[in-house]
DNA sequence: CGTGCATTTTTGTCCTAGACAAATCGACGT
DNA sequence: ACGTCGATTTGTCTAGGACAAAAATGCACG
């Protein structure tokens, strides 16, 4: 297996980090220490882009990089590997190990878990079919589903699934939520919802679970998918005569962005339009003008009762 | 409607132009001129983040930035505006007015584009769910979604459609299409193939079309959905004993990454896993040693069946 | 009047090295 | 145990220079 250098972009793509930080890194801590090509540009080894790989892990669980390079390589790997059900070293991995999952959905979390494990895609798919069909879709999403992703990032997070694996298991369930949409009738009424995730977040799983309990509830939703520019939120607020924006943040958005970009969509908006924002990466974030935020689908789905109530008087 | 000034990091969300490059128009073209905030950093007023976002397209059409700035205002809106079916001004363009429908397909286009326009998703998913199963689902692939999808593409790139207008068509498209591909049986024949796309192409409908096609030939087809790290491909590869690995670039996707993304995957995978490329970002494309580039979905299709009889031998 | 090849222009990305604000940490006092 | 305040950490921004790949142009030749 031929694993070749590869270039500060190529880098960027693998680790998702940024040019400037690997550089910066590379000043402060010493690490990664790339070599040149004939240009005089850096070229990174695979050892060392699997280190990055594994820093940029910790980090999500909330490790700080000057911390995670100032220790030995073997420190860093005896962090990855132990306490899958331990306590978070810091505040930011918090309710990561949420699960603990009882009774009969926990049974199935471990199962979907091996299933995964195993790469066995079509016995996934029945599996989470199957327990769509028992539960009934709004049990599914909110008993179900949504500890199956804070087990499953937490997995990534621990070095115990690649990012493939997450990919195989949000494909999976994707096509699971979406088939269950489909067959929801198609609403008319208010509160109309604009649903979709800002640029750079790709994450699409926790929208299509909000779509599934909003739809249920009788709302009129329609979906941008991921990644609209928030110019263009905006205009197909307008275009919808939506009543409500909904967006996704999930735990792996970069803390940093949300209330920035919160900020900068509440001042895009009329007045008229509320907005709301939900997901795990909208935990740590303290009250904005004309913006609610719910880190539980329960409440977003309360939220929806209180508008209707509102817009009833 | 309050439109604020944004940072230079808002700009490259909403425009896609990477920092870098705004940063060296301003320096070569004088365009644009962001004003200063107090720490020294550029903010850019509105008006030219639209200016911005025009020029952006007109590239994509296949000007270059050194003209488009070079002109007037007025004449740059002029070039925006006109020759909605008319030649393109370089070969960067050609094959984009493809669609020119003849008979049934170019009607429901044309209808399609209408509702689009009318931002109407119930009824815009009702008439592709129609002729879905009006065709069946090969010849709706490749008769009508593939023109389509240019259709859109051309309307997006002339500014008759707005970014949320084109994401209003994917998702519909794309619930239609994962609809049709949910009630396929699952095969488990030769040849295994692994779909996905590199970081930075988001788009996704090419991927389903594919795996429409390969699931309805037979094939057994296992979807990582968009942007997989190059190492994750490999790694999924090897799991799931893939014997194709299938990539999907769309017209927007910047072209020079192409060549040097499909040379890095040839070397991280196994020498026995065959690597095939599709979609309009492979256009242009040259030979490659190792990897196989169908810009038509009928000749990824032959290709399987030639990758059929070669493995029956 | 095209057509192939060489040269010039255009254009995006990479480079260095410094600076600063926001977030976090840690110590202190209550 | 809890809040406050200074110190540290960390990502992103700035400047201007450089270069290679792609595109456009010029030019000779059939």
């Amino acid at each position: 297996m031929n694993r070749p250098y590869m270039t500060i972009a190529a880098v960027e793509r693998e680790t998702g980090l940024s040019k400037d930080t690997l550089r910066v890194w590379e000043r402060r801590y010493g690490f990664p220490t790339p070599e040149r090509d004939g240009n005089g540009e850096r070229i990174y080894a695979p050892e060392q882009v699997d280190k990055l790989r594994l820093v940029r892990r910790l980090m999500d669980r909330g490790y700080r990089p000057g911390r995670l390079l100032g220790i030995g390589d073997e420190a860093l790997a005896s962090l990855a590997a132990p306490a899958p059900s331990g306590e978070a070293p810091s505040p930011a991995a918090k309710g990561a190990a949420r699960l603990a999952g009882a009774s009969e959905a926990g049974a199935l979390c471990q199962q979907v878990l091996e299933l995964v494990r195993r790469h066995d895609v079509a016995a996934l798919r029945h599996a989470l079919h199957q327990a769509m069909v028992r539960q009934g879709l709004g049990r599914f999403v909110t008993d179900t589903v949504a500890p199956l992703n804070s087990a499953v990032g937490n997995a990534w997070m621990s070095g115990a699934f690649q990012v493939f694996e997450e990919h195989l298991y949000t494909e999976q369930m994707q096509a699971v939520l979406r088939q269950a949409i489909a067959t929801l009738p198609a609403a008319d009424a208010r509160p109309r919802m604009l649903l979709t995730t800002v640029p750079d977040e790709q994450h699409i799983l926790g929208l299509l679970m909000a779509e599934c309990l909003f739809a249920l509830e009788g709302a009129s939703c329609v979906s941008l998918g991921t990644q609209t520019p928030l110019y263009d939120i905006r205009l197909a607020a307008e275009a919808q005569g939506a009543d409500v924006v909904a967006l996704s943040f999930s735990a792996a958005f970069p803390q940093r962005q949300v209330a920035p970009l919160l900020t900068q969509l509440r001042g895009l908006l009329p007045a008229g339009i509320a907005l709301w924002a939900g997901g795990s990466g909208v935990e740590r974030l303290g009250e904005l003008p004309g913006v609610k935020c719910y880190v539980r689908l329960d409440e977003a789905v309360q939220a929806l009762r209180d508008w209707r109530a509102q817009a009833a008087s």
